[in-house]
DNA sequence: AGCGTGCTTGACGTTAAGGTAAGCGTAACG
DNA sequence: CGTTACGCTTACCTTAACGTCAAGCACGCT
């Protein structure tokens, strides 16, 4: 029967992580460190789960809104359920409450930044062909 | 005549720059070694003008978008009229321009990104309550 | 003249997020 | 059985963006 390898069930070597979301071992080994991820080992081997993934896919998103590690550490464990006690989840509700907030905010303030760019760009296009075209 | 205080002409000390735009004069003074900054010089203290104040305010802009101090400098020119050749405009032109469709594509991820932690929120809500109503 | 206050430069320290290199283990390949 | 490939750890190196601290001008006041 031609099922799924059982040895390989649903778990990722750290070089298939790698290709797979572009990012180098140094890096998914410094994250295990900073406490982000926790592979399972196999002997000495990193063995990387569903669950590892998920959680690496939300960091680099995180990372791409300039959240730091430690912010994106703390809010992490939202997305999983079951973690510690009542005040811990509390407490990581109330940050994601805020880290939302944040963002929201960012939003607003980009759109304003992104308007304004859009109005320099247009307005500089016309004396950018002027000025091309007298250089000719 | 009570006009403007001429020694004053719309130009501002470092401390008043600091108070105004919240930040250490060691920025100040490090965004100039990065040459982002320009401020005049009477004898050997800074005098920032209003072109300063308005580079300074976009410096903090882009940083709060996550952009390098290196990305922010090569951009800020535009807002500039009359910057150098031809050549080096063009490449600012361009270079905007790249910045502005990263500024989208931020956009739209941020939106995604909002639009999930806002679910995963909602959906953890009832199970906090529940939670906590246990715990009393 | 002395004093305090604000500003200056310069040098060194710090933190985050990795890069890079050295040395060892092991597993598969030919 | 040697070597190639991959993985592991430890340790040191790097860059950006400032913080911190020292030492020295330049005033305005008394």
């Amino acid at each position: 029967m031609t099922f799924k390898d059982p040895s390989h069930q649903d778990v990722m070597t750290i070089r298939e992580m790698c290709d797979a979301y572009d990012v180098t071992p140094r890096t998914l080994r410094f994250y295990e460190a900073k406490e982000l991820l926790m592979p399972i080992r196999q002997g000495t081997r990193r063995l990387y789960t569903r669950r590892d993934r998920a959680r690496l896919a939300l960091i680099l998103r995180g990372k791409r809104f300039g959240f730091s590690l430690e912010d994106i550490r703390q809010t992490l464990d939202l997305y999983d359920r079951e973690s510690g006690n009542v005040v811990q989840l509390q407490r990581t509700w109330i940050l994601a409450q805020e880290r939302l907030e944040a963002m929201r905010a960012q939003r607003a303030e980009l759109d304003i930044a992104i308007d304004e760019l859009q109005r320099e760009l247009e307005a500089s296009t016309p004396l950018l062909a002027a000025v091309a075209k007298a250089a000719e």
